[in-house]
DNA sequence: CCTATCACCTGCAGGC
DNA sequence: TGCCTGCAGGTGATAG
């Protein structure tokens, strides 16, 4: 589910429901949720801390804290559910629940077990800490421009969808809209980055930074009919042009969609709009 | 630096 | 119905 315009309005939604409660107590079902500490230490330090910040970086969700900064990423399937202690919940994939002193709950709910929470403390740099190893500027940093893109990738023989799906020099795009903004740009994604010339790299900026805040506009709608009942999920109603219609035609040209794996990814292209370099 | 493959997990759709 | 395979909006580690 969740690429960065889902984890932005998970968050602002997250933020909504819960503002700024005082932990009171966690528990957790699946220890391997938590990375690089132990359980009873996970509990231990959150508490007694009160959430006094939401923050995002990429796909990453980060809760301020008191003392520390609690992490999480969702991965393919995790879900948060802000309920009240007395209301029921799904034993079989709710993974860790944290009470707070009002009678909220917050539940992480994760089907494949994927996802992952990190705690460091906020005496030190976050980003250097283990969770953002592999994480560059987030797409809206004002450090990500058309240059720097230009110098992280002319000399790099990868194609175009990887360059948009690697984490570590702009972080915040996954599978669907890697799709959708090549389509935007009308190149092929095995289209060679090196190919790319300054120009094409502005072209990408503008267009992703597009595609995505369309799709938050959108999930931010989710925000007014959200009900506790069905989680907050993120889903928004962008109208994808390419992901997930094989077959179906293509919104410009009418040739049909084409899907193909590219580098183990499931991609989505009009043959006849989106070409090589 | 690059590719391929596995690992982590579960559910679901489709073929037989 | 059951069994099997492949695939799913992600990431990290490892071998070659």
């Amino acid at each position: 589910m969740p690429e960065l315009p889902e984890v932005e309005t998970v968050l602002r939604t997250l933020e909504f429901q819960l503002q700024h409660p005082c932990i009171q107590n966690v528990e957790v079902f699946w220890p391997r949720i938590i990375d690089g500490m132990d359980v009873q230490s996970f509990q231990n330090a959150l508490i007694g801390q009160t959430i006094t910040g939401y923050k995002r970086t990429g796909k990453y969700l980060i809760f301020e804290l008191d003392a520390f900064y609690l992490v999480s990423h969702l991965r393919m399937e995790g879900k948060f559910y802000v309920q009240n202690k007395e209301d029921p919940y799904d034993a079989k994939h709710t993974h860790l629940i944290i009470r707070f002193a009002n009678g909220k709950e917050l539940r992480y709910h994760d089907t494949r077990k994927f996802g992952r929470m990190y705690l460091y403390p906020n005496t030190e740099d976050l980003y250097k800490q283990k969770a953002f190893a592999h994480c560059g500027y987030d797409v809206f940093d004002e450090r990500v421009t058309p240059k720097y893109l230009y110098t992280q990738f002319h000399h790099r023989n990868i194609v175009l969808k990887q360059a948009l799906l690697d984490q570590s020099t702009m972080a915040g795009i996954g599978n669907i809209y890697a799709n959708e903004i090549c389509f935007a740009l009308r190149l092929h994604p095995e289209t060679r980055v090196s190919r790319l010339r300054k120009k094409d790299f502005e072209q990408l900026l503008v267009e992703t930074r597009r595609i995505l805040t369309q799709a938050m506009a959108a999930g931010g709608t989710t925000i007014r009919s959200y009900t506790s009942s069905l989680g907050v999920d993120g889903r928004f109603q962008l109208s994808l042009l390419v992901h997930a219609r094989e077959n179906e035609p293509c919104k410009i040209c009418q040739t049909p969609i084409q899907k193909k794996m590219v580098k183990g990814r499931g991609t989505y292209l009009c043959p006849h709009c989106q070409r090589k370099k």
